[in-house]
DNA sequence: AACCATATCCGATAATTTTTCGGATTTATC
DNA sequence: GATAAATCCGAAAAATTATCGGATATGGTT
Protein backbone atom coordinates (compact mmCIF):
# COMPACT_ATOMS: atom_id res chain seq x y z
CA UNK A 1 0.00 0.00 0.00
CA UNK A 2 2.88 2.37 0.98
CA UNK A 3 5.86 2.16 -1.48
CA UNK A 4 8.03 3.17 1.58
CA UNK A 5 8.08 2.12 5.37
CA UNK A 6 6.46 5.52 6.34
CA UNK A 7 2.90 4.82 7.91
CA UNK A 8 0.13 6.74 5.71
CA UNK A 9 -2.10 9.25 6.76
CA UNK A 10 -4.86 6.96 7.76
CA UNK A 11 -2.39 4.58 9.99
CA UNK A 12 -1.60 7.81 11.50
CA UNK A 13 -4.50 9.67 12.20
CA UNK A 14 -6.38 6.34 12.96
CA UNK A 15 -3.63 5.95 15.99
CA UNK A 16 -3.58 9.80 17.01
CA UNK A 17 -7.73 9.31 16.97
CA UNK A 18 -7.13 6.14 19.53
CA UNK A 19 -4.22 7.81 21.45
CA UNK A 20 -6.11 10.64 22.30
CA UNK A 21 -9.65 9.07 23.17
CA UNK A 22 -10.91 9.91 26.48
CA UNK A 23 -9.45 6.91 28.60
CA UNK A 24 -11.31 4.27 30.13
CA UNK A 25 -10.95 5.07 33.92
CA UNK A 26 -11.60 1.69 35.52
CA UNK A 27 -12.39 1.81 38.82
CA UNK A 28 -13.91 4.68 39.40
CA UNK A 29 -17.29 6.03 40.11
CA UNK A 30 -20.11 7.15 37.86
CA UNK A 31 -19.92 10.51 40.61
CA UNK A 32 -16.32 10.55 40.08
CA UNK A 33 -16.26 10.73 36.20
CA UNK A 34 -18.75 13.73 36.13
CA UNK A 35 -16.79 15.59 38.86
CA UNK A 36 -13.72 15.11 36.47
CA UNK A 37 -15.52 16.36 33.46
CA UNK A 38 -17.26 19.00 35.50
CA UNK A 39 -14.17 20.29 36.69
CA UNK A 40 -12.61 19.97 33.41
CA UNK A 41 -15.05 21.78 31.69
CA UNK A 42 -15.23 24.88 33.95
CA UNK A 43 -11.03 25.21 33.59
CA UNK A 44 -11.70 25.09 29.29
CA UNK A 45 -13.52 28.40 30.42
CA UNK A 46 -11.76 30.07 33.34
CA UNK A 47 -8.56 29.55 30.99
CA UNK A 48 -9.70 31.03 27.87
CA UNK A 49 -10.40 34.06 29.28
CA UNK A 50 -8.11 34.77 31.97
CA UNK A 51 -5.22 32.69 30.58
CA UNK A 52 -3.29 29.44 32.68
CA UNK A 53 -1.42 32.25 34.64
CA UNK A 54 -3.71 34.56 35.51
CA UNK A 55 -6.43 32.14 36.00
CA UNK A 56 -7.26 30.84 39.85
CA UNK A 57 -8.26 27.14 40.66
CA UNK A 58 -10.55 28.81 43.38
CA UNK A 59 -12.49 30.60 40.41
CA UNK A 60 -12.19 27.02 38.25
CA UNK A 61 -13.52 25.10 41.63
CA UNK A 62 -16.23 27.85 42.10
CA UNK A 63 -17.41 27.86 38.28
CA UNK A 64 -17.36 23.90 38.42
CA UNK A 65 -19.51 23.94 42.01
CA UNK A 66 -17.21 21.66 43.73
CA UNK A 67 -14.35 22.86 46.61
CA UNK A 68 -11.30 24.11 45.85
CA UNK A 69 -9.47 20.72 47.14
CA UNK A 70 -11.21 18.67 45.04
CA UNK A 71 -9.85 19.86 42.12
CA UNK A 72 -6.53 18.28 43.34
CA UNK A 73 -8.53 14.99 43.60
CA UNK A 74 -8.45 14.93 39.83
CA UNK A 75 -5.38 16.67 38.71
CA UNK A 76 -2.05 16.97 41.04
CA UNK A 77 -1.27 20.58 39.54
CA UNK A 78 -2.86 23.55 38.07
CA UNK A 79 -0.07 22.83 35.17
CA UNK A 80 -1.29 19.60 34.75
CA UNK A 81 -4.83 20.36 34.31
CA UNK A 82 -3.70 22.98 32.11
CA UNK A 83 -1.90 20.60 29.72
CA UNK A 84 -4.42 17.79 30.20
CA UNK A 85 -7.23 20.30 28.21
CA UNK A 86 -5.53 20.17 24.66
CA UNK A 87 -6.08 15.72 24.63
CA UNK A 88 -9.84 16.09 25.63
CA UNK A 89 -11.30 17.04 22.38
CA UNK A 90 -7.47 15.89 20.07
CA UNK A 91 -9.18 12.25 19.67
CA UNK A 92 -12.71 14.23 19.05
CA UNK A 93 -10.70 15.96 15.98
CA UNK A 94 -9.08 12.89 14.87
CA UNK A 95 -12.28 11.04 15.08
CA UNK A 96 -14.25 13.40 12.56
CA UNK A 97 -11.50 13.81 10.17
CA UNK A 98 -11.29 9.68 10.02
CA UNK A 99 -14.96 9.72 9.43
CA UNK A 100 -14.74 11.83 6.44
CA UNK A 101 -11.36 11.54 5.05
CA UNK A 102 -11.71 7.91 2.97
CA UNK A 103 -14.58 9.67 1.62
CA UNK A 104 -12.79 11.93 -0.01
CA UNK A 105 -11.53 10.65 -3.96
CA UNK A 106 -8.13 12.46 -4.20
CA UNK A 107 -5.15 13.43 -1.96
CA UNK A 108 -5.75 17.09 -2.16
CA UNK A 109 -9.38 16.69 -1.17
CA UNK A 110 -8.51 14.84 2.11
CA UNK A 111 -5.52 17.53 2.25
CA UNK A 112 -8.30 20.41 1.62
CA UNK A 113 -10.61 19.05 4.42
CA UNK A 114 -8.20 18.34 6.79
CA UNK A 115 -7.08 21.77 6.90
CA UNK A 116 -10.59 22.65 6.72
CA UNK A 117 -11.56 20.56 9.87
CA UNK A 118 -9.04 22.38 11.62
CA UNK A 119 -10.45 25.39 11.36
CA UNK A 120 -14.43 24.25 11.79
CA UNK A 121 -13.33 22.62 14.89
CA UNK A 122 -11.19 25.31 16.39
CA UNK A 123 -14.67 27.41 15.49
CA UNK A 124 -17.12 24.99 17.09
CA UNK A 125 -14.81 25.14 19.93
CA UNK A 126 -13.28 28.29 20.98
CA UNK A 127 -13.05 28.38 24.34
CA UNK A 128 -11.01 25.04 23.89
CA UNK A 129 -8.96 26.63 20.98
CA UNK A 130 -7.91 30.04 22.59
CA UNK A 131 -6.76 27.74 25.30
CA UNK A 132 -4.92 25.31 22.88
CA UNK A 133 -3.84 28.04 20.40
CA UNK A 134 -3.09 30.62 22.18
CA UNK A 135 -1.49 29.62 25.40
CA UNK A 136 -0.08 25.80 25.15
CA UNK A 137 0.65 24.96 21.30
CA UNK A 138 3.77 27.56 21.25
CA UNK A 139 4.77 27.50 24.09
CA UNK A 140 8.14 26.45 26.02
CA UNK A 141 6.86 23.52 28.47
CA UNK A 142 5.05 22.00 25.35
CA UNK A 143 8.36 19.74 24.81
CA UNK A 144 7.40 18.28 27.75
CA UNK A 145 5.27 15.50 27.95
CA UNK A 146 1.94 14.41 25.94
CA UNK A 147 1.45 17.93 24.44
CA UNK A 148 4.25 17.75 22.44
CA UNK A 149 3.05 14.86 21.01
CA UNK A 150 -0.41 15.60 20.18
CA UNK A 151 1.24 18.21 18.52
CA UNK A 152 3.80 16.24 16.42
CA UNK A 153 0.67 14.47 15.11
CA UNK A 154 -1.24 17.12 13.56
CA UNK A 155 1.94 17.90 11.91
CA UNK A 156 3.12 14.20 10.80
CA UNK A 157 -0.60 13.60 9.45
CA UNK A 158 -0.15 16.78 7.34
CA UNK A 159 3.07 15.25 5.73
CA UNK A 160 1.65 12.02 5.14
CA UNK A 161 -1.01 13.68 3.49
CA UNK A 162 1.29 15.64 0.90
CA UNK A 163 3.42 12.15 0.71
CA UNK A 164 0.40 10.60 -0.60
CA UNK A 165 -0.14 13.27 -3.13
CA UNK A 166 3.06 13.12 -4.68
CA UNK A 167 2.80 9.08 -4.59
CA UNK A 168 -0.30 9.20 -6.27
CA UNK A 169 1.21 12.01 -8.63
CA UNK A 170 -0.98 14.94 -8.08
CA UNK A 171 1.53 17.08 -7.91
CA UNK A 172 5.14 16.86 -8.22
CA UNK A 173 7.63 15.61 -5.61
CA UNK A 174 8.54 18.95 -3.57
CA UNK A 175 11.67 20.11 -2.68
CA UNK A 176 10.57 19.86 1.21
CA UNK A 177 7.25 18.34 2.35
CA UNK A 178 8.28 19.84 5.81
CA UNK A 179 8.12 23.17 4.23
CA UNK A 180 5.07 22.81 2.45
CA UNK A 181 3.13 21.35 6.42
CA UNK A 182 5.07 24.48 7.69
CA UNK A 183 3.45 27.01 5.17
CA UNK A 184 0.11 25.14 5.54
CA UNK A 185 0.20 24.88 9.15
CA UNK A 186 1.53 28.18 9.72
CA UNK A 187 -1.11 30.36 7.53
CA UNK A 188 -3.76 28.37 9.18
CA UNK A 189 -2.54 29.22 12.35
CA UNK A 190 -2.32 32.43 11.96
CA UNK A 191 -6.07 33.15 10.64
CA UNK A 192 -7.17 31.09 13.85
CA UNK A 193 -4.62 32.95 16.43
CA UNK A 194 -6.09 36.55 15.00
CA UNK A 195 -9.96 35.16 14.91
CA UNK A 196 -9.41 33.66 18.35
CA UNK A 197 -8.35 37.50 19.49
CA UNK A 198 -9.69 39.64 17.61
CA UNK A 199 -12.46 38.32 15.89
CA UNK A 200 -11.06 38.79 12.28
CA UNK A 201 -12.11 37.78 10.55
CA UNK A 202 -15.87 37.86 10.73
CA UNK A 203 -16.54 35.09 8.78
CA UNK A 204 -14.20 32.19 10.10
CA UNK A 205 -14.47 29.19 7.51
CA UNK A 206 -15.09 31.91 4.61
CA UNK A 207 -11.84 33.45 5.33
CA UNK A 208 -10.29 29.74 5.87
CA UNK A 209 -11.94 28.03 2.57
CA UNK A 210 -10.04 31.38 0.19
CA UNK A 211 -7.09 30.95 2.18
CA UNK A 212 -6.85 27.03 1.66
CA UNK A 213 -7.07 27.81 -1.95
CA UNK A 214 -4.22 30.23 -1.63
CA UNK A 215 -2.05 28.32 -0.41
CA UNK A 216 -2.79 25.21 -2.34
CA UNK A 217 -1.17 25.95 -5.80
CA UNK A 218 2.07 26.33 -3.52
CA UNK A 219 2.32 22.75 -3.87
CA UNK A 220 2.77 23.01 -8.15
CA UNK A 221 5.13 25.76 -7.26
CA UNK A 222 8.58 23.68 -6.24
CA UNK A 223 10.53 26.94 -5.14
CA UNK A 224 10.55 28.93 -8.20
CA UNK A 225 12.43 32.05 -7.92
CA UNK A 226 9.43 34.92 -9.22
CA UNK A 227 9.83 36.12 -12.70
CA UNK A 228 12.18 39.48 -11.60
CA UNK A 229 13.71 38.25 -8.85
CA UNK A 230 16.74 41.18 -7.64
CA UNK A 231 18.92 39.67 -5.17
CA UNK A 232 19.06 42.24 -2.22
CA UNK A 233 22.57 43.61 -1.89
CA UNK B 1 4.15 59.86 -2.51
CA UNK B 2 1.33 57.73 -1.29
CA UNK B 3 -2.07 57.93 -3.71
CA UNK B 4 -4.33 56.63 -0.85
CA UNK B 5 -4.21 58.30 2.35
CA UNK B 6 -2.82 55.56 3.83
CA UNK B 7 0.78 55.61 5.08
CA UNK B 8 3.57 53.86 3.29
CA UNK B 9 6.07 51.62 5.16
CA UNK B 10 8.52 53.80 6.04
CA UNK B 11 6.60 55.79 7.26
CA UNK B 12 5.37 53.53 9.73
CA UNK B 13 8.41 51.39 10.76
CA UNK B 14 10.13 54.78 11.24
CA UNK B 15 7.74 55.23 13.81
CA UNK B 16 7.60 52.31 15.02
CA UNK B 17 11.31 52.31 15.46
CA UNK B 18 11.05 55.79 17.33
CA UNK B 19 8.50 54.28 19.68
CA UNK B 20 9.57 51.39 20.92
CA UNK B 21 12.79 53.00 21.31
CA UNK B 22 14.61 52.73 24.64
CA UNK B 23 13.01 55.45 26.78
CA UNK B 24 15.40 58.53 28.26
CA UNK B 25 14.47 57.30 32.05
CA UNK B 26 14.85 61.31 32.72
CA UNK B 27 16.07 61.64 36.23
CA UNK B 28 17.32 58.54 37.35
CA UNK B 29 21.03 57.76 38.56
CA UNK B 30 23.31 55.68 36.27
CA UNK B 31 23.50 52.65 38.80
CA UNK B 32 19.83 52.55 38.68
CA UNK B 33 19.84 52.68 35.00
CA UNK B 34 22.34 50.00 34.89
CA UNK B 35 20.58 47.83 37.39
CA UNK B 36 17.43 47.76 36.06
CA UNK B 37 19.44 46.35 32.51
CA UNK B 38 21.18 43.66 34.06
CA UNK B 39 17.16 42.51 35.59
CA UNK B 40 15.69 42.67 32.28
CA UNK B 41 18.47 40.45 30.94
CA UNK B 42 18.05 38.05 33.84
CA UNK B 43 14.75 37.90 33.25
CA UNK B 44 14.99 37.13 29.55
CA UNK B 45 17.01 34.62 30.19
CA UNK B 46 15.07 33.06 32.96
CA UNK B 47 11.60 33.25 30.90
CA UNK B 48 13.34 31.90 28.29
CA UNK B 49 14.27 28.81 30.28
CA UNK B 50 11.23 28.12 32.25
CA UNK B 51 8.48 29.96 30.97
CA UNK B 52 6.75 33.13 32.35
CA UNK B 53 4.51 30.70 34.59
CA UNK B 54 7.17 28.80 35.96
CA UNK B 55 9.67 31.28 36.23
CA UNK B 56 10.38 32.78 39.58
CA UNK B 57 10.93 36.03 40.62
CA UNK B 58 13.26 35.07 43.05
CA UNK B 59 15.34 33.42 40.28
CA UNK B 60 15.40 36.23 38.09
CA UNK B 61 17.01 38.73 41.57
CA UNK B 62 19.33 35.33 42.25
CA UNK B 63 20.30 35.38 38.53
CA UNK B 64 20.84 39.11 38.32
CA UNK B 65 22.53 39.58 41.92
CA UNK B 66 20.12 41.82 43.09
CA UNK B 67 17.63 40.92 46.64
CA UNK B 68 14.26 39.82 45.68
CA UNK B 69 12.38 42.86 46.59
CA UNK B 70 14.83 44.96 44.28
CA UNK B 71 13.02 43.93 41.21
CA UNK B 72 10.02 45.40 42.34
CA UNK B 73 11.69 48.92 42.67
CA UNK B 74 11.59 48.70 38.78
CA UNK B 75 8.40 46.79 37.70
CA UNK B 76 5.19 46.32 39.46
CA UNK B 77 4.93 42.88 38.87
CA UNK B 78 6.04 39.99 37.38
CA UNK B 79 3.41 39.72 34.53
CA UNK B 80 4.54 43.66 33.90
CA UNK B 81 8.17 42.69 33.90
CA UNK B 82 7.31 39.45 31.49
CA UNK B 83 5.76 42.35 28.73
CA UNK B 84 8.53 44.77 29.04
CA UNK B 85 10.39 42.05 27.88
CA UNK B 86 9.18 42.36 23.32
CA UNK B 87 9.88 46.34 23.76
CA UNK B 88 12.81 46.59 24.56
CA UNK B 89 14.65 44.94 21.00
CA UNK B 90 11.84 46.02 19.19
CA UNK B 91 12.37 49.03 18.55
CA UNK B 92 16.22 47.77 17.66
CA UNK B 93 14.65 45.63 14.93
CA UNK B 94 12.64 48.16 13.02
CA UNK B 95 15.68 50.14 12.92
CA UNK B 96 17.85 47.88 11.37
CA UNK B 97 15.04 47.77 8.70
CA UNK B 98 14.89 51.64 8.27
CA UNK B 99 18.47 50.94 7.77
CA UNK B 100 18.85 48.94 5.40
CA UNK B 101 15.54 49.06 3.33
CA UNK B 102 16.47 52.05 1.80
CA UNK B 103 18.92 50.86 -0.22
CA UNK B 104 16.60 47.88 -1.82
CA UNK B 105 15.75 48.81 -5.25
CA UNK B 106 12.25 47.22 -5.22
CA UNK B 107 9.15 46.51 -3.18
CA UNK B 108 10.12 42.72 -3.65
CA UNK B 109 13.43 43.23 -2.30
CA UNK B 110 12.17 45.55 0.95
CA UNK B 111 9.81 42.28 1.31
CA UNK B 112 12.42 39.75 1.00
CA UNK B 113 14.58 42.22 3.59
CA UNK B 114 11.74 41.83 6.06
CA UNK B 115 11.19 38.83 6.66
CA UNK B 116 14.38 37.32 6.17
CA UNK B 117 15.48 39.88 9.19
CA UNK B 118 12.75 38.83 11.48
CA UNK B 119 14.44 35.42 11.26
CA UNK B 120 17.70 36.73 11.56
CA UNK B 121 17.17 39.19 14.19
CA UNK B 122 15.67 35.76 15.99
CA UNK B 123 18.85 34.48 15.68
CA UNK B 124 21.07 36.80 16.99
CA UNK B 125 18.36 37.20 20.14
CA UNK B 126 17.40 33.44 20.35
CA UNK B 127 16.36 34.15 24.33
CA UNK B 128 14.33 36.99 23.63
CA UNK B 129 12.62 35.41 20.86
CA UNK B 130 11.80 32.82 22.92
CA UNK B 131 9.87 34.76 25.33
CA UNK B 132 8.67 36.73 22.34
CA UNK B 133 7.28 33.64 20.00
CA UNK B 134 6.65 31.11 22.65
CA UNK B 135 5.13 32.53 25.48
CA UNK B 136 3.97 36.20 24.38
CA UNK B 137 3.01 36.66 20.85
CA UNK B 138 0.40 34.35 21.04
CA UNK B 139 -1.34 35.04 24.15
CA UNK B 140 -4.50 36.01 25.86
CA UNK B 141 -3.19 39.03 27.50
CA UNK B 142 -1.87 40.79 24.04
CA UNK B 143 -5.03 41.86 23.64
CA UNK B 144 -4.21 44.67 26.21
CA UNK B 145 -1.59 47.05 26.35
CA UNK B 146 1.71 48.14 24.55
CA UNK B 147 2.35 44.11 23.23
CA UNK B 148 -0.10 44.06 21.25
CA UNK B 149 0.47 47.12 19.80
CA UNK B 150 4.23 45.77 18.62
CA UNK B 151 2.51 43.14 17.06
CA UNK B 152 0.34 45.54 15.11
CA UNK B 153 2.83 47.56 13.93
CA UNK B 154 4.64 44.47 12.62
CA UNK B 155 1.66 43.25 10.47
CA UNK B 156 0.54 46.84 9.63
CA UNK B 157 4.19 47.21 7.66
CA UNK B 158 4.21 44.16 5.94
CA UNK B 159 0.50 45.04 4.50
CA UNK B 160 2.22 48.58 3.46
CA UNK B 161 4.84 46.79 2.34
CA UNK B 162 2.36 44.62 0.18
CA UNK B 163 0.83 47.27 -0.87
CA UNK B 164 4.05 49.67 -2.32
CA UNK B 165 4.56 46.20 -4.19
CA UNK B 166 0.83 46.74 -6.19
CA UNK B 167 0.93 50.44 -6.19
CA UNK B 168 4.33 50.51 -7.78
CA UNK B 169 3.16 47.32 -10.55
CA UNK B 170 5.64 44.59 -9.60
CA UNK B 171 2.29 42.55 -8.66
CA UNK B 172 -1.08 42.39 -9.52
CA UNK B 173 -3.36 43.80 -6.85
CA UNK B 174 -4.57 41.06 -4.77
CA UNK B 175 -7.80 40.15 -3.61
CA UNK B 176 -6.76 40.40 0.30
CA UNK B 177 -3.43 41.82 1.27
CA UNK B 178 -4.30 40.92 4.50
CA UNK B 179 -4.45 37.12 3.67
CA UNK B 180 -1.55 37.27 1.59
CA UNK B 181 0.22 38.97 5.07
CA UNK B 182 -1.05 36.35 7.62
CA UNK B 183 0.54 33.70 4.73
CA UNK B 184 3.74 35.39 5.41
CA UNK B 185 3.50 36.03 9.03
CA UNK B 186 1.96 32.45 9.79
CA UNK B 187 4.89 30.47 7.09
CA UNK B 188 7.78 32.61 9.02
CA UNK B 189 6.47 32.58 13.10
CA UNK B 190 6.11 28.69 12.00
CA UNK B 191 9.31 28.07 10.87
CA UNK B 192 10.61 30.05 14.38
CA UNK B 193 8.57 28.28 16.48
CA UNK B 194 9.75 24.97 15.34
CA UNK B 195 13.65 26.19 15.38
CA UNK B 196 12.92 27.88 19.33
CA UNK B 197 11.90 24.44 20.17
CA UNK B 198 13.54 22.15 18.66
CA UNK B 199 16.51 23.54 17.18
CA UNK B 200 14.99 22.44 13.29
CA UNK B 201 15.98 23.19 10.80
CA UNK B 202 19.56 23.19 11.79
CA UNK B 203 20.56 26.35 9.20
CA UNK B 204 17.67 29.05 10.27
CA UNK B 205 18.86 30.88 7.81
CA UNK B 206 19.24 28.89 4.62
CA UNK B 207 16.00 27.38 5.28
CA UNK B 208 14.63 30.66 5.88
CA UNK B 209 15.27 32.13 2.69
CA UNK B 210 14.29 28.71 1.09
CA UNK B 211 11.22 29.37 2.65
CA UNK B 212 11.00 33.18 1.18
CA UNK B 213 11.48 32.39 -2.14
CA UNK B 214 8.54 29.45 -2.16
CA UNK B 215 5.96 31.78 -0.58
CA UNK B 216 6.33 34.88 -2.58
CA UNK B 217 5.46 33.69 -5.29
CA UNK B 218 1.52 33.50 -3.98
CA UNK B 219 2.24 37.48 -4.94
CA UNK B 220 1.49 36.49 -8.06
CA UNK B 221 -1.13 33.72 -7.65
CA UNK B 222 -4.35 35.39 -6.44
CA UNK B 223 -6.30 32.53 -5.47
CA UNK B 224 -6.35 31.04 -8.67
CA UNK B 225 -7.92 27.61 -8.12
CA UNK B 226 -5.61 24.41 -8.76
CA UNK B 227 -6.54 22.95 -11.71
CA UNK B 228 -7.78 20.02 -11.26
CA UNK B 229 -10.00 20.97 -8.09
CA UNK B 230 -12.84 18.71 -6.74
CA UNK B 231 -15.38 20.19 -4.26
CA UNK B 232 -15.51 18.19 -1.36
CA UNK B 233 -18.71 16.55 0.24
C1' DA C 1 35.85 67.13 52.40
C1' DA C 2 31.80 67.74 54.97
C1' DC C 3 26.91 68.53 54.08
C1' DC C 4 22.33 68.05 52.11
C1' DA C 5 18.57 66.48 49.32
C1' DT C 6 17.28 62.92 46.62
C1' DA C 7 17.46 58.45 44.74
C1' DT C 8 18.24 53.79 45.56
C1' DC C 9 18.61 49.59 48.17
C1' DC C 10 17.08 45.56 50.79
C1' DG C 11 15.55 42.92 55.11
C1' DA C 12 11.39 41.94 57.25
C1' DT C 13 6.69 41.29 56.82
C1' DA C 14 2.08 40.98 54.63
C1' DA C 15 -1.04 39.13 51.11
C1' DT C 16 -2.20 35.89 47.81
C1' DT C 17 -2.34 31.54 45.76
C1' DT C 18 -1.15 26.78 45.38
C1' DT C 19 -0.88 22.43 47.48
C1' DT C 20 -1.34 18.85 51.16
C1' DC C 21 -3.63 16.10 54.61
C1' DG C 22 -6.80 13.23 57.03
C1' DG C 23 -11.10 12.36 58.96
C1' DA C 24 -16.16 12.61 57.52
C1' DT C 25 -19.35 11.19 54.02
C1' DT C 26 -21.07 8.71 50.23
C1' DT C 27 -21.27 4.70 47.14
C1' DA C 28 -21.24 -0.12 45.61
C1' DT C 29 -21.58 -4.85 47.11
C1' DC C 30 -23.12 -8.43 49.59
C1' DG D 1 -27.79 -2.64 57.16
C1' DA D 2 -22.85 -3.89 57.55
C1' DT D 3 -18.47 -3.48 55.28
C1' DA D 4 -14.85 -1.92 52.38
C1' DA D 5 -13.56 1.18 49.06
C1' DA D 6 -13.97 5.42 46.84
C1' DT D 7 -14.88 10.13 47.20
C1' DC D 8 -15.38 14.55 49.38
C1' DC D 9 -13.99 18.82 51.64
C1' DG D 10 -12.54 21.92 55.71
C1' DA D 11 -8.54 23.38 57.69
C1' DA D 12 -3.88 24.11 57.80
C1' DA D 13 0.88 24.15 55.46
C1' DA D 14 3.94 25.57 51.78
C1' DA D 15 5.22 28.33 48.13
C1' DT D 16 5.18 32.54 45.81
C1' DT D 17 4.15 37.26 44.88
C1' DA D 18 4.03 41.80 46.53
C1' DT D 19 4.62 45.77 50.10
C1' DC D 20 6.83 48.84 53.26
C1' DG D 21 10.01 51.83 55.55
C1' DG D 22 14.31 52.71 57.50
C1' DA D 23 19.30 52.18 56.05
C1' DT D 24 22.61 53.30 52.54
C1' DA D 25 24.56 55.36 48.53
C1' DT D 26 24.87 59.16 44.98
C1' DG D 27 25.60 63.71 42.95
C1' DG D 28 25.80 68.31 43.60
C1' DT D 29 27.06 72.38 46.64
C1' DT D 30 29.74 75.04 49.49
Amino acid sequence: MNKVGEPGWATLAGEAARRWAVPEQSGKQDRSRRRQQVILEAAVHVFARDGITRARIVDIATQAGVPLSSVYDYYPSKEDLAYALPATRMGQFYAEFMAKAPAEPTAEARLRLYLWLTADFARRNPAWARVLYLEIWPSIIVTEGDVGRSIDDFARILVALIRDGEQRGEWPEGPDRYQTASIFIGSISQILITWLLYARPRNLMAATSAMIERILPILDLASAPRHAAISSG
